[in-house]
DNA sequence: TGCGTCATGTCAGTATCCTGACATACAGTG
DNA sequence: CACTGTATGTCAGGATACTGACATGACGCA
């Protein structure tokens, strides 16, 4: 029996300890990119290019969890800086496909160590069961909310 | 073995999943508060008050993830709307204990059912069983996370 | 061919949250 | 008592991400 009727109790709930795990680890990436002057966004962006070259702005949007307008004026700011290069014009429609540049790459190199370590230190202390555990039951809830 | 040797790969990270769930999560709560005038750390602010009375503004903060400094903003203009008073001065400290007034119960009220709706969506298709592997799986990342 | 729908890239304005900084209050220690 | 460390409330400025809006190109369909 929960606390109150109606209640969302912050105790128990799931949802409440999924914003709780979230911004713990936000706040765990943002320390350890911050040095590299690189947000988590940023960051993201430049993976996803790596593993999936040519992605669009669109496509690199939804891939890390912003808006299109958002991923845009950081686009543009990674070409400013020569971290990604874009063609000038579209060849079909208006996808410009992005590439990350070497120096792109570089910047990657470091971040991508610095998550990975991040990312190991959260997982510390769980079984292979229960990492696979948490991928269903993740898939899961991200299935669900997306069905209205 | 993972797709290269030094990456992260999308695909199996939990971290990435883990965000991907925040972001839906958040996207879905959003998107039901959005009518009632409200955003997530207003109604997490409200959420609190109501099941722990008393809080102050630096605890506020930590329950809802964010700075105190935002809290802070966020108290005045809910102070001023009249759904949360606050003591003129403390009697302690400076610590200045809120509480939720009757508008700002009736607020909730609304806003804890919508909220309440989503969590029961997203945790749709998982047994008791899941649901308690989610919560032990969270709180181990959580801790993990924590200490350095 | 023409039309409606959809996705895209982009600009502008706004909301939200953060970092930095300061003054203050309490607790522990010498 | 003075000193140090820690926690609080608050102000100011800047970073980040959002909503709204527009023009454009692709696609399906009549």
């Amino acid at each position: 029996m929960t606390q109150r009727g109606a209640g969302v109790d912050l105790d128990t709930s799931l949802g409440y300890l999924l914003k709780e795990a979230s911004s713990a680890l936000r706040a765990a990436m943002d320390e350890v990119l911050r040095p590299l002057g690189m947000s988590v966004t940023h960051y993201s962006c430049l993976e996803l290019l790596a593993q999936r070259p040519g992605l669009s702005n669109s496509e690199l949007a939804r891939g890390a969890f912003v808006t299109r307008q958002t991923m845009n004026v950081l686009l543009q700011a990674l070409e400013r800086e020569g971290q990604v290069s874009r063609p000038a014009e579209a060849s079909v429609g208006k996808v410009l496909p992005a590439r990350l540049t070497p120096l792109g790459r570089r910047k990657l190199e470091k971040a991508t160590a610095a998550v990975r370590a991040v990312e190991v230190r959260m997982l510390a202390g769980m079984s292979e069961a229960e990492r696979a555990d948490a991928f269903r039951i993740l898939r899961s809830m991200i299935r669900s909310l997306h069905d209205d």
